[in-house]
DNA sequence: TATTGTTATACTCTATAACTATA
DNA sequence: TATAGTTATAGAGTATAACAATA
């Protein structure tokens, strides 16, 4: 395996960024594996906890196509750990329900999450790790250089919709 | 749009990481599309400088599959960015030079993408901005709790290749 | 006509498998 | 037999398009 040194990714913020965000997530889905849930199921849980959301609004909060929420409450709803019901006010529209299951799994889902959040910035000393999060919430949240919504890189080509930007 | 607050995001170390890459990348992938290469053409280029590399050792280098390493090498080639030479000592291998179009390209790049850092770290006063790479880096480097290679989370599932790891 | 959720499908990315030519 | 690079293709993820029911 090569490995570069710390002095030369220091220079490299993408390699930073990406390998903390990789690395991360991998811990993540593998803490999570053992709950059986995803970090997305866990995401749309605790978003659809307070019970009284449809599912395109819980996409849009969960920052979901809803196609793709739809393959996620599939699986939540076979697992037990979420409901669809459908909403009195539009009868098109679904209520997403969290289960009692559901609840349980996001409590236990909160402590392991919280365990390994811990476990990573505990080799900050907690004076750097309040300077840290600071700056990289500076960076992410809002106003910040890195908190644009620019179009995903990654996603599908649209179909040569051609000089339509600014029309 | 929907979006959290500050204080929100500051306790979901996920989203900062994911976040931060992700719009970071953005704006790599848009600055350098003015020169017409990506940002894995740029590390691919950048790592063949010296001129001695196969293009196995620079994919291992590059933390590129083989495979992926033929496609990006096409591309690069395709644009004549760099070439690919029979190795003397083995005739089944290919050394990797960067042409001089390559070394221009990289050369501006390398511009680019300093700007787009500074511009980045800018939010962060002097101090608080190498607090925070030093932090970075004791995250990500060497024995950091993110510097493992996990298998990575996003690819293709292995073919069912069961109750033969500790084997 | 517009919108919610669904299904079908297309596209991107990356890796495994099979192959050619060397070693 | 093993390895370097190639080609073909499969798998995972996510989005667009078309559709049914309803507004």
């Amino acid at each position: 395996m090569v490995q570069r040194s710390n002095d030369e990714i220091r220079g490299d913020l993408s390699y930073l960024f990406d390998k903390a965000s990789q690395a991360l997530a991998a811990r993540m889905t593998t803490a999570l594996a053992d709950l059986d849930i995803t970090p997305r199921d866990y995401c749309v849980l605790t978003k659809a906890a307070p019970g009284e959301l449809t599912q395109g609004e819980l996409a849009e909060i969960a920052l979901l196509d809803k196609t793709t929420m739809v393959v996620t409450m599939d699986n939540l709803e076979g697992a037990g750990l979420a409901r669809r019901t459908p909403c009195p006010e539009d009868r098109r529209a679904r209520i997403v329900q969290t289960t009692d299951e559901g609840r349980e799994v996001v409590e236990k889902a909160r402590t392991v999450i919280d365990g390994v959040y811990e476990d990573v910035l505990a080799v900050l000393p907690e004076k750097q790790r309040a300077a840290f999060l600071d700056a990289l919430v500076a960076l992410v949240g809002t106003d910040g250089p890195l908190s644009a919504v620019e179009p995903t890189p990654n996603a599908p080509r649209r179909r040569s919709q051609r000089s339509s930007r600014s029309a």
